[in-house]
DNA sequence: ATATAAATTTAGATGCATCTAAATTATAGT
DNA sequence: ACTATAATTTAGATGCATCTAAATTTATAT
């Protein structure tokens, strides 16, 4: 049986195994999850007994195929808890993360599949982000960073990649939200920022905020 | 901040209460926990401390008003997310107990709150167990364990006191859920089981069963 | 009233998850 | 190839929740 702290470190590989090729530093996870490399080593030697990944001192580490299991399932759990909140606890996409954070962590099969079937297999959670089903198998995306676009081109807001109150806050303050429609207007070569059309008016974005929207070119 | 431990000795606490007059003894709370004294000891120097519990050594604990309303409010997410496990998720009531205790202690109290308006603000959980509402009050009830209750009385089943699937699995056999009619046909003076009418076929029930059958008689 | 039994607490461990500070290993620049 | 720096690991603590075994306090029974 799996911690809430193991849980939460293989959620993290899995999510830096995304960017970062193969294999993931220790200072990565570190700071991704606010603590210490130290913590990290520690934890790692831990996880790697108990075959949840391969660890080579000094070399970073991967997922073994029972701990990248074991993330896929505490991922569906919270993106499934994330759809609960907001399509029937009406809370806003900015306040469920939190929660969700605490409830991917009940242990349930049963709950989780059930949840799954109350909500209707939802592909999606909130933020767009991929639901993997009970096999762990997630949906295909042909999602863009919205900074990777050329002038002129249109798309659909298909996701956003971080989960900070702060920057959906912003998104909503720009009128931004899942499926609405981006035109790439000018691209500043200088800082990249972008100016975009959001629903007919024009807005002025920075890369960072782009680089954190996915977009579906229509 | 209260850990998940410290909820489930307050619960306890709170539990024991009702019955044993006014404090509560260790080995009482030990057995309950299924936990050893001296671990029970460690524990209450330290809700003590927190000012949760009235503790004096070798003399048994009370709860603080604090120490009440935290533990009132652990009972309110048990029984909120042990409706909604029922209602909205088909789960069975002897299958609920055991998320349900997962489930009490996330944080979070806006979730609560919109968790208990989504179920529409119920009074009982699904075993008739009172749900007491933001403010910490409980419902009135007037119920009677059935073995209190005199020959050719009848009533309706409003609560049961045990938790346990065996229990419950028990009861569904013989056909008593929340809201079963019942009518007391014998008494067995020897060993004080009961021979009941339940929906009008006879059924023959023991001491410790009818205690923990809660009714309200008609 | 006092010995004995029962209940309770303390002392000293363990495992988990974390930390700081120090040591070790890898890497990058010249 | 060598050294300075960066990354990583180890050593040694701490706090939490638990345990066993031993000591202490309270209750009981003659």
């Amino acid at each position: 049986m799996s911690t809430k702290a193991e849980e939460n470190y293989l959620k993290t590989i899995f999510k830096l195994s995304e960017k970062e090729k193969d294999s993931v530093s220790t200072n990565a996870i570190a700071e991704e999850l606010e603590t210490k490399p130290s913590s990290v080593s520690d934890m790692l030697k831990k996880l790697s007994e108990k075959e949840l990944i391969n660890y080579v001192k000094y070399q970073g580490v991967s997922l073994t195929p029972l701990g990248h299991r074991l993330a896929v399932h505490v991922i569906r759990k919270h993106r499934l808890w994330e759809v609960f909140l907001v399509s029937h606890l009406n809370f806003k996409w900015d306040e469920v993360h939190d929660i969700a954070e605490q409830l991917e962590h009940i242990k349930s099969k049963a709950l989780v599949n059930r949840l799954d079937a109350f909500l209707n297999f939802p592909s999606y959670d909130p933020h767009g982000d991929p639901i993997p089903n009970e096999k762990g198998s997630f949906p295909k995306s042909t999602a863009v960073p919205l900074n990777l676009l050329k002038v002129k081109t249109t798309g659909k807001v298909v996701a956003v990649e971080r989960d900070e109150p702060s920057f959906l806050n912003y998104l909503d303050k720009i009128q931004v939200s899942i499926g609405t429609h981006i035109e790439i207007v000018d691209v500043n070569d200088f800082d990249h920022s972008i100016d975009v059309k959001i629903d007919g008016s024009l807005t002025h974005i920075s890369l960072e905020v782009a680089q954190n929207i996915l977009i579906c070119v229509l």
